[in-house]
DNA sequence: GGTATATAGTTAGATAATCTAATTAAAAGG
DNA sequence: CCTTTTAATTAGATTATCTAACTATATACC
């Protein structure tokens, strides 16, 4: 699972820039408007969530999983008791019904989600866990939070504390922004 | 492009749960040693690094690209003169030799990017930007860096500057994991 | 110099995650 | 009872990846 970085270099290679040329990028491309720091700061950020979105990639393989569909079953952890449609889960998940369908292909296949029709209204379905889903989803957590955590690991305790506060505005921001929830 | 939320509700929706049963649920399954205050700061971060990342897809998606092939575009606008072979733009990307090939195929079939083949050594293949790619780099790099420093807005001055110093604290340890380099 | 190995790039074929549009079935509203 | 709406699926497409095989060329060594 690790990955070594090529060591030997050759003359083919393009070399490490760093932050540097994209901050003299910004200067010269970006509308006046726009503030420069920001974006700066905000291509650092972008940046960041590609590698923690690769952290997350690499951890999960080893259980066959993708996050996408790790999502759906801690959804489905979550809502315990109450009865979930694919539209719901579509809805709550941000895609379509039909992706929704494709992911529950995918998971009653593997045997941790079951269908079942709703008596009252015969055009629904209902999806829970079965116990090899929970049993499943018990296995991989502990993974999952480790690799949430390992991002931290090199803050300080009164790093953290300001991260925290700033993340959760940031997380605000964005939600209103793009008109989500979680 | 403006996506509106439903607003009526159904009995069959499920209810935004927000962050506390996803806290109850580390205090449950995660592992001894790992630090569940960090795994909740990691699961916001997370959280905030997808919407990120859906963000700049919506941004882009009016210019027909999509971040990873303008990271390539960017990559060549940066090296400039230094010609970039299909196997170093992988390595640098981070992705196979067979993905790059398909990147490139893409970009020119559209006449953003051409090859050509090395002189010296006639299994090397240089490709560089087309004038048209360089047109369209400077037509999409406004709206790329807007849309980086849209999800500043929200932040105070100063919250920025400490926010800058963390940003680039994680995005080296997290480097470093990955054994990347930008 | 000629064969074996390594390298650069592509191709073939697969999987995953998404989408839109069409289809099927059932319910609800006049 | 007919029409419209809703729920789910299917069909078919695109994008972004991968691994493994293949082609062409260069290098290395007896």
């Amino acid at each position: 699972m690790t990955k070594f970085k090529k060591m030997t270099t050759n003359e083919d290679d393009l070399p490490v820039l760093g932050l540097e040329p994209y901050i003299e990028l910004i200067q010269t491309t970006s509308s006046g408007n726009s503030d420069q720091e920001d974006a700066k700061l905000g291509l650092m950020l972008l940046w960041l969530s590609d590698y923690v979105l690769d952290v997350m990639d690499i951890e999960l393989a080893p259980f066959g999983i993708t996050e996408s569909k790790l999502d759906l079953l801690i959804l489905l952890t979550l809502h315990g008791e109450r009865r979930a449609t694919p539209s719901a889960i579509a809805e709550r998940l941000g895609i379509t019904r039909a992706s929704a369908t494709s992911m529950i292909d995918w998971l009653e296949k593997r045997n941790l989600v079951v269908r079942n029709h709703s008596k009252e209204d015969r055009r629904k379905i209902y999806v829970s866990l079965t116990d090899e889903g929970r049993t499943f989803v018990a296995e991989v957590l502990p993974t999952y939070w480790s690799s949430c955590a390992s991002n931290m690991m090199d803050l300080e305790p009164d790093e953290r504390k300001v991260f925290e506060k700033l993340v959760n505005k940031l997380l605000k921001s964005i939600q209103r922004r793009l008109e989500v929830e979680r």
